[in-house]
DNA sequence: CCACAGGACGGCT
DNA sequence: AGCCGTCCTGTG
């Protein structure tokens, strides 16, 4: 059974799902480029994950994308927007390259990177934990939240987690959230699932207003909530600045900022709607070339 | 044992 | 408004 959407076609025979010959598209890149936690990467290099309730295991073959577990109603309402295929990567692409000779360096290194578009209240926790804290150490923080406190599914003979619910972690408490070693980012995880449920209409804001209402949460600052709103996909201009954005920026722009300091303004202006997709390869760039 | 890495907070000026 | 000590854990 074959289907067409926009910017991709699939192909369908019991449970496994192929998506044909995708473009600007690494799998690998994707998930370990720091904008998922979750993620596990298997023996033979297929990656392992859940979103919005569903169990995956995705396999990139050249230019194929293989999703087992996955039937066409699952593809068609999480999957396709999750890897954002409804957006054009190469002409963005196209129009970032053409900024400069740094970006072309910048996209050249890693051109299948995306941004995804993830969950909200998860991603609301899982950078709070990210705060003051290494990529490996977040990874084993969220893990351990999710055993916890999270809702177990079984997937292709192993026991995967939902992420917990907002009523998952006020009932499990200040202390038992600190037993999962994040630390004295504790009291900020609590203090936002219960604020969260009394503000869950929050995500309905968009651009500042929602921003604003981002850095009213506990341990929630500039960054954290750039990082919500870009990985969610609800703003692609945010841009979030962290130690290797900026060194990277600094470095890269010198001259340019010596006009507009405020790195976050500039980037704005100078990259426009897709800031955040910049960001992405730039922050990628920055850490692994 | 110590130094360091990683953002937000809160008290200070 | 900006500066800076503190928060916790893992690594070298």
């Amino acid at each position: 059974m074959i289907t067409n959407y926009i910017n991709i076609k699939t192909e369908y025979i019991e449970n496994v799902l192929t998506v044909k010959d995708v473009k600007n598209f690494n799998l690998h890149d994707i998930l370990e480029s720091g904008q998922c936690f979750r993620w596990v990467r298997n023996k033979d290099s297929s990656y392992t994950g859940m979103a919005y309730g569903k169990a995956i295991n995705i396999t990139q073959k050249e230019n194929d994308l293989i999703f087992k577990g996955c039937n066409q109603d699952d593809f068609k309402n999480t999957w396709y927007r999750y890897f954002d295929f409804e957006t054009d990567y190469s002409s963005i692409i196209e129009k970032l390259e053409a900024l400069d000779s740094n970006m072309k360096e910048a996209i050249k290194f890693a051109p299948g990177l995306r941004v995804l578009n993830q969950e909200p209240w998860e991603l609301l926790i899982s950078y709070i934990v990210s705060a003051n804290n290494n990529i490996p150490r977040i990874k084993k923080c969220i893990n351990t939240l999710c055993e916890r406190y999270g809702e177990p599914i079984e997937f292709m003979g192993e026991t995967l987690y939902n992420f917990p619910t907002p009523k998952a972690l006020v009932e499990a408490g200040e202390e038992n959230i600190f037993l999962c070693r994040v630390g004295y980012r504790a009291k900020y995880i609590y203090m936002t699932a219960k604020r969260y449920i009394e503000n869950k209409d929050i995500f309905n804001y968009r651009g500042e207003e929602l921003k604003k209402e981002l850095i009213k949460f506990h341990g929630v600052g500039p960054k954290v909530a750039d990082c919500v709103m870009l990985y969610t996909g609800l703003s692609k201009e945010a841009f979030p600045i962290d130690v290797w954005v900026k060194r990277i920026m600094t470095q890269l722009y010198e001259d340019k900022l010596k006009k507009e300091k405020n790195i976050d303004l500039f980037a704005r202006k100078y990259f426009g709607e897709y800031a955040g997709i910049a960001q992405l390869y730039l922050f990628y760039y920055a850490r692994n070339a």
